[in-house]
Order: structure tokens, then C-alpha cells, then sequence
DNA sequence: TTGGTTAAATGGTTTAACCAATTACTTGCA
DNA sequence: TGCAAGTAATTGGTTAAACCATTTAACCAA
């Protein structure tokens, strides 16, 4: 049984998130004056305070500029911006061409970055990692000899996701966590846990355009037998041939 | 005549810088619990309302985790920090293998990111671009040009360093950025923007180690033209022998 | 020991006031 | 009229004090 904990949030967070939202969106342009403090927490419901917090976090993500007796103004984030922006660009920012782009860049980057930790792991060899791939791959085997035989209950056309597809994400995740840890890189680590869960969140939503390819228990049992070998080379060609594959079946083209 | 803007900072932007340096530097431990939130602010000479503000901005770095009823506490950075981490990492965190090894992922990384720029510009071809890369280059070409008579007037050895680098620093900085917009990735943008000012702070910190070889004003000269011609191997291929030259003497030998 | 009750600690929110920097307006002089 | 100095209004920065909500610890009773 599985108890799930009330998620309560804060006020200024939900602020915070809002105004993100708004500003990604484009609802509020770049250098956009904000109303005043005073008359902006009035508008939300709620006092000064609580909403200079919520400005406070705006202003840690680059996306308001703030100066005493002038005001509170929205940044141009695509001139300014850091790259804390960018998994909740691709959550918010508006559907087209510049998302688009930006997601190919970014499974660019994480291609880049992870076959470059694939390579790592296989060169620094540590037991425990490739003990814990090994695991991994026996978990996804098992997943793959399943016969699928389709959901028990069909609620639905858009609750029909196979169960195995939410579990082999799962195991992606660990096999990827692991060739990071592997790699004993922290800025790769650091990559990750700010990529990982909206790229995750968005191969969740396209999931209509892509599938666990036979070819992917392939790729794993290649990387974990490389990694095991202390091959680098070869880890680092079977993740990157398999991320190759993949990332064009998502952007549906050969063009990177 | 220079007018110096008056550096006013707030308060609790100086209290959010002083304990992301603690944490940083492992003063304030993983999970260890800071001094509750009206003790902090008083040790701090401030108040709770500041202090708040202060703890905002350190959650958003993802150095501390805040739940009512239990306190605040630093995070355990290393496993769950994200990116937006690694600039002041970098400056603050304490030298030694740890730090080097993390320069040494961000100059690789800054090398690939920067190549697949040149390789974008190059593609795009856009005149305006073109016509800037030229401008800069040939100011690089006129700086080295110069005879380099030293400095006018030696106050001591500490400060002995030739403007002739500085200028050379802005220019360097000028010349990739352009090559950022003529990649027309936003991702790259953003990752510039975040991690530039931190990677030229190091560089002005190790200026004892490296200069602007010759190759440098050669390279431009090679990616200038490259970029011009509209021939995208030759830009990647410029850049990227010489950064890995230049990394090599920054780091000391031939690993990675 | 178990379970519930109570008290203390601690973050979350609200209100109100005053300080400091900037902007907009008014006034007065040339 | 035009500009410059002075003044008022706007707006963020800081402080203070209270009260609410959640968690933890202590205590007590079955």
C-alpha cells in the first residue's frame, strides 16, 4: 500500500511558479514593468512579503530584474537567461519552431554528455557500477520477455499506455544515474538532475511518437558488457548509436 | 570621466551570498540544520522577513531544503544539486582535486559546445554575423600587432600584467558570442551566459599559466574565414584543436 | 508497550510602519 | 520659452510584531 504525502505547497512558490509561467509564455514581454509590489500582492490575495519571496526565486532564475524605485521588470530571458531556465522552458514556453529547436539541442547535449560518461565508466571500471548495470539489465530482460498482453483494464484510449513503458523508464533512469556515478564527474551529475526530469516529462508526452525498440535491450546489454570489459570505446558507440536512433525517431528527420 | 555606479547591495542578497559560500566550502555540513529562522536573522543583525528572502534564493540553488514544523538544512549538494550550482562552485568551493577535476569537465565541456557553435555558424552563414567575427578579428590582429612595451609604470609584480590581455579577454569574449548567436541555439546562449563569467574569472586567476599564444590570433583568423566560406569542418575543427591546446597547458598534460 | 494528548519548536503568512532610491512633477529663474 | 533646481509621488528595502500550521518531543494513561 502506498501512502502518498499531501503535497502542500507554498504560497509564494505557487506565486513564483505563476509568474514564470506567465513570463515563459510571453504574456509578460521582456522588460515588461511588473505592477507594483504593494499592488501586485493585492491582486494575488496575498501580502508584500510573501510575494517578495516569490520575486526573490524569479530573480535567482534570471527572469525579473529588480531596482529599488523603479520596480520589478521582466527580463529578456532568451538574451539574458541561465540554463536553470531550461527544463521549465520546455515545460512552458508555447508550442513551435523555438521549443522544437530547443529540445533538439538538448538531446543533443544529453547524447553528448551521456556517451561521455558511458566512456568514463568503462575506463575508471568500478565493480560496484557495473555490478548495479548488470542488475539493471537483467530487470529490463525480464521486462522485455514479457508478452505484453495489453492493459487488464482498457479505461480508455489515453490511459492504454502499457505498464512496462512506465516501468523501463524507471530502469532508464537507474541505468543513466549509474553510468553518471560511474563517470565520477559532479557537473555531469548536476547535468542530470536538472535534465533528466523534463526531459523525461516530455518523452512522457510525445510517447505516441516512440517505443523501447528491441534495439534498446540491446544497447544495454552492449554498454553494460562494455563497461564490465572496460571498453570504453565500445560503450560509448552502442549508447551513442542507440541515442542517434532514437532522438531522430523523436524529431522525426535526420536532421540534428 | 568614469562614473562608478554605487554598488548598493540588499541585505539579504549579501546574507544568500555568505551562506551559499558556507555550504560550498563544506562549511555547513550535508543535512546539518541551520539555526532556526528568528535565531539566524538575529545572529545575522537582521530580521526574519530579510532572512526569508535570503533562504529563497538558496532554495532555488537547491542548497537548502526548507519544511515547516522541521527547520531549514543544507542540502546534500553533490547528489542533488543542479547546474546552476557550478559557477559558484567553481569560485567557491575549496582548491584541490575535487575543483580541478570540475574545471576540467567544464572546459571540456565548454570546448564541445563551443565547436558545435562554430560548426552552426559556419552553416547558417548569416552576413551580419560574418561581418562582425571580421571586426573582431582584425582588432585581435592590431592588438598583436602591438609591440608590447610592458607596462607604462611598474607599481609591482602583482600588477604587472599587460593590458594587452585584458583587451584580448574582451575581444576572446566578443568573438564567442558571435559565434553563440550564429548558432541560433538558445540552449548554447543560456549555458554561455551561465558559465562564461565563472570560466573567465578562473582563467584571469591561472593568468600565470597561459597567455594568447600566436595560435590564438591564427585560430581567429581560420574561424573567421571559415564561418565566411560557409565551410562548417574547417570552423569546429580550428576551434577545437585550439582549445584543446590551450586546455592541455591550462591543466597541466594531455588528460582529459 | 501502545496510543493519544499536550506543549514546545519552527516555518508560513499577514499587517503596519518607516527608510531609501528613482521617477515625475512643479516651480522659478534666465 | 526653456531649462534647472527643488519637491512630491512612486516604488523597492527593511524592520517589527503578531498569529497560523506543521512537526517534533514530552508526557500520560490504558
Amino acid at each position: 500500500m502506498k501512502i502518498e504525502a499531501v503535497n502542500k505547497r507554498r504560497i509564494s512558490g505557487e506565486i513564483a511558479d505563476n509568474l514564470r509561467k506567465s513570463i515563459l509564455r510571453g504574456e509578460i514581454g521582456a522588460g515588461e514593468k511588473l505592477p507594483a509590489e504593494r499592488e501586485l500582492a493585492d491582486k494575488l490575495g496575498t501580502n508584500r512579503n510573501t510575494l517578495r519571496e516569490a520575486v526573490r526565486t524569479l530573480e535567482a532564475f534570471r527572469l525579473v530584474r529588480v531596482r529599488q524605485g523603479e520596480g520589478v521588470s521582466a527580463t529578456d530571458f532568451r538574451e539574458e537567461g541561465g540554463i536553470a531556465l531550461a527544463p521549465h522552458f520546455l515545460t512552458d514556453s508555447p508550442p513551435g519552431p523555438e521549443r522544437a529547436r530547443f529540445l533538439a539541442d538538448l538531446l543533443f547535449f544529453r547524447k553528448i554528455l551521456l556517451v561521455a560518461c558511458a566512456e568514463l565508466s568503462a575506463t575508471n571500471r568500478s565493480e560496484q557500477d557495473a555490478v548495479r548495470l548488470e542488475s539493471i539489465a537483467a530487470a529490463v530482460e525480464a521486462e522485455f520477455s514479457k508478452k505484453r498482453p495489453g492493459g487488464k483494464e482498457d479505461r480508455g484510449k489515453d490511459t492504454a499506455e502499457p505498464a512496462e513503458t512506465e516501468n523501463l523508464m524507471n530502469l532508464d533512469m537507474m541505468f543513466l544515474d549509474t553510468l553518471i556515478r560511474g563517470s565520477g564527474s559532479l557537473l555531469a551529475r548536476w547535468f542530470f538532475n536538472e535534465f533528466s526530469p523534463s526531459i523525461r516529462a516530455m518523452l512522457e508526452e510525445l510517447r505516441q511518437l516512440w517505443r523501447f525498440p528491441p534495439a534498446y535491450r540491446d544497447m544495454i546489454e552492449k554498454v553494460t558488457g562494455a563497461v564490465r570489459a572496460g571498453k570504453p570505446r565500445e560503450a560509448a558507440g552502442a549508447l551513442g548509436s542507440y541515442f542517434e536512433e532514437l532522438d531522430r525517431t523523436i524529431l522525426g528527420g535526420p536532421s540534428g
